[in-house]
DNA sequence: GATGACCTGTGA
DNA sequence: TCACAGGTCATC
């Protein structure tokens, strides 16, 4: 489940490792996994020749710029963007390292048959993309737009302002990519366990002052959950299962489907 | 806005 | 053996 945190993480490898380095083939087997009509023969027109120059997140998008064209100075973006997504199980691999840790609900082993797309460069390495459940992407030039505000940088202004006009529970409202992006289940349900907000609340009945108090959680969850090491280090991350109990006052958890997540909960101090 | 499909490894 | 994990998209 890379989530914010985890592709965070991934995008700092690739802005570690990545940058600079001339490409010289593209690797594209699945062609289930190129999205929106691209295809391997695209890409290997496109990419081969250039740098990637620089390692962006929007939400769980990773976005790698490149150079005009083979020869051109690395620094200038000129070229596609390529964009990858690691959907559930999704992990960025350079020069054969996975980057961060082992993903929940996923094999931490390595198939050859996993590795859906893969960069090689003139030096011999590789950026790859290994996926057990083939539910990531890639892209070019996508439509950023496509995503909402990235939840590493929400304010509470931004929850002013689209709260109120939002019917739904706020649970789904929270991992609606077009409007927050980054955030997902387990984020989800452990901001809102902090925030003390029930998830199958009504996005527009929230309060001002519930707002302030969800924005402050976005952030402070991201910032703890980050130092942790992931979406998974969550204080609500132990009992989610059945006969779960709230860390904070013992109550037996609920679980109910919400927002069509499995979603944990406690009746007991979220209202 | 809610639901099911996509996909496949894992663990009960 | 089969429910379940869940990010995203198509469809209701």
């Amino acid at each position: 489940m890379p989530e914010l945190l985890e592709v965070e993480t991934a995008r700092q490898a690739l802005a570690d490792l990545a940058l600079g380095r001339i490409i010289a083939a593209v690797e594209a087997p699945d062609a289930w996994y190129l999205k929106r009509g691209l295809t391997a023969p695209v890409l290997r027109a496109a990419l081969p020749g250039r740098r990637f120059v620089s390692a962006r997140r929007r939400g769980k998008l990773l976005l790698l710029d490149t150079t005009p064209a083979a020869g051109d100075q690395p620094g200038v973006p000129d070229g596609p963007t390529l964009a990858l997504h690691l959907g559930m199980t999704g992990r960025i691999i350079v020069d054969g390292h996975p980057a961060g840790n082992a993903l929940l609900y996923a094999s931490d082993r390595a198939h050859a048959a996993w590795d859906r797309f893969t960069v090689r460069f003139v030096d011999g390495g590789f950026v790859g993309l290994r996926d057990p459940r083939r539910l990531g992407a890639v892209e070019l030039d996508p439509d950023e737009d496509r995503l909402g505000v990235d939840a590493a940088s929400l304010t509470a202004g931004d929850l002013h302002a689209s709260l109120p006009r939002r019917r739904g529970p706020i649970k789904a409202v929270l991992m609606d990519q077009s409007h927050i992006a980054g955030l997902g289940n387990l984020l989800a349900d452990e901001i809102l366990w902090r925030s003390a907000i029930d998830p199958a609340r009504p996005a527009s009945s929230l309060t001002a002052e519930e707002r302030r108090r969800l924005a402050r959680s976005v952030r402070t969850t991201l910032r703890v959950l980050g130092r942790r090491g992931g979406s998974h280090t969550g204080d609500l991350m132990p009992e989610r299962q059945r006969d779960g109990r709230c860390p904070l006052d013992g109550a037996a958890l609920r679980r109910d489907t919400i927002g069509g997540r499995t979603s944990y909960w406690c009746p007991r101090h979220q209202r």
